[in-house]
RNA sequence: GGCCAGAUAGCUCAGUUGGUAGAGCAGAGGACUGAAAAUCCUCGUGUCGACAGUUCGAUUCUGUCUCUGGCCA
């Protein structure tokens, strides 16, 4: 019976590594859009109008390779984890029950580590709630914030640091709207993992450069280009909505956050440049450090995206 | 040619009332459950421009030189 279990592939990596080549190849070996569906897991190609900046699929690779879970969010509105573990299982129902083979592509670890193992029955973020709590963080300062919450939940509070103003919020937010320590609740979550959840079997490979040099070369040229494209017009037209500001999920992207003090002359464009990149380094030594401590990669790989999409699909 | 200001970590700079020095950025490692392309933690020996002088001791004071920037010719 384990056998009538359908597949999935997961194809992970840091940006710039070449994931989406992978990703496409794999759906040409299984016969094209009617026989796969793309799925992206990636926190910034959820948002319209956000193209250039995010090494987004050109419309026209998009026609010919069609992903879930790109396009669906204005930059004003914000997506989660939780969001996309939800639309993930959804989608995946679709594909298979329309006998497509889901490819799961996609840099944002959290995302696929969470759609893999499963997210806590947490509230989602209330703004209120936050805005208040962002208050008394002013007031009070952290430190009596964290010792309030070592009141509350000891557990989390030794895993937080005190700095780390964002996940200490969350966890003051999430005893004090439902009176559950986010603490129990992480320990909870792990039974709820895709494979029992769908359920399904998950293939995993990751695209992984040899050298970490070759990866930021790939980033210094892919940036070129994007400038070449326009993606600092393509910011000015954001900013130029009037409803959006610097503080927005979306617009702390890597690249858009800088290209924004750029055009607000706040730094140069030589700073604005090296500023992005050095940022795109960072994000790229970030998704290597999820890999490194990964669990369950089927196949790795530096080789070309052809290669790799062959191996996997022979795990399928 | 004269005057002034610089010369300190890969970069920008702080500092030492004389006891061989530290921030930010960059870089490396790590954490991570509704903002994750986010947020946070850890990691800094470098002929303190060169040579000489004063001194127990100079990166710090003095002199000369080299280089850089500015002003005046």
């Amino acid at each position: 019976m384990a056998e009538s279990v359908s597949s999935v592939a997961v194809v992970i990596g840091p940006t710039a590594a070449g994931k989406t080549a992978v990703a496409m190849a794999l759906q040409d070996l299984l016969g094209g859009p009617a026989k796969a569906q793309l799925i992206s897991a990636d926190s910034a190609l959820v948002y319209r109008g956000m193209d250039i900046g995010t090494a987004k699929p050109s419309a026209a690779e998009l026609q010919d390779y069609p992903h879930q879970l790109i396009d669906i969010r204005d930059p004003s509105e914000p997506y989660s984890a939780a969001d996309f573990v939800r639309d993930a299982d959804s989608v995946i129902h679709q594909a298979l029950q329309q006998g497509k083979t889901p490819i799961i592509v996609g840099g944002t670890m959290l995302y696929v580590q969470r759609f893999i193992r499963g997210i806590a029955e947490l509230p989602s973020a209330d703004p209120a709630q936050r805005e208040n709590l962002q208050q008394q963080l002013q007031q009070q300062g952290a430190i009596a914030l964290h010792e309030r919450l070592t009141q509350l939940d000891a557990v989390a509070a030794a895993k937080i640091h005190p700095n780390n103003h964002q996940r200490l919020l969350r966890a003051l937010e999430v005893i004090e709207t439902t009176g559950k320590a986010i603490s129990s609740q992480w320990q909870n979550a792990d039974s709820g993992g895709a494979e029992q959840r769908l359920p399904i079997k998950l293939i995993t490979a990751a695209v992984v450069p040899e050298q970490r040099e070759v990866l930021h070369t790939r980033i210094a040229t892919r940036f070129d280009a994007m400038l070449q494209l326009g993606f600092v017009a393509e910011v000015e037209k954001l900013m130029q909505r009037g409803d959006l500001h610097p503080d927005l999920p979306a617009l702390r992207a890597v690249g858009y956050r800088q290209a924004w003090q750029f055009l607000r002359g706040e730094v140069s464009h030589a700073d604005f440049v090296a500023k992005a990149l050095a940022a795109t380094r960072q994000l790229a030594k970030r998704q290597l450090t999820w890999l490194r401590q990964w669990p369950g990669i089927d196949l790795q790989s530096s080789a070309e995206p052809d290669s790799l999409a062959e191996q996997l699909l022979q795990k399928l």
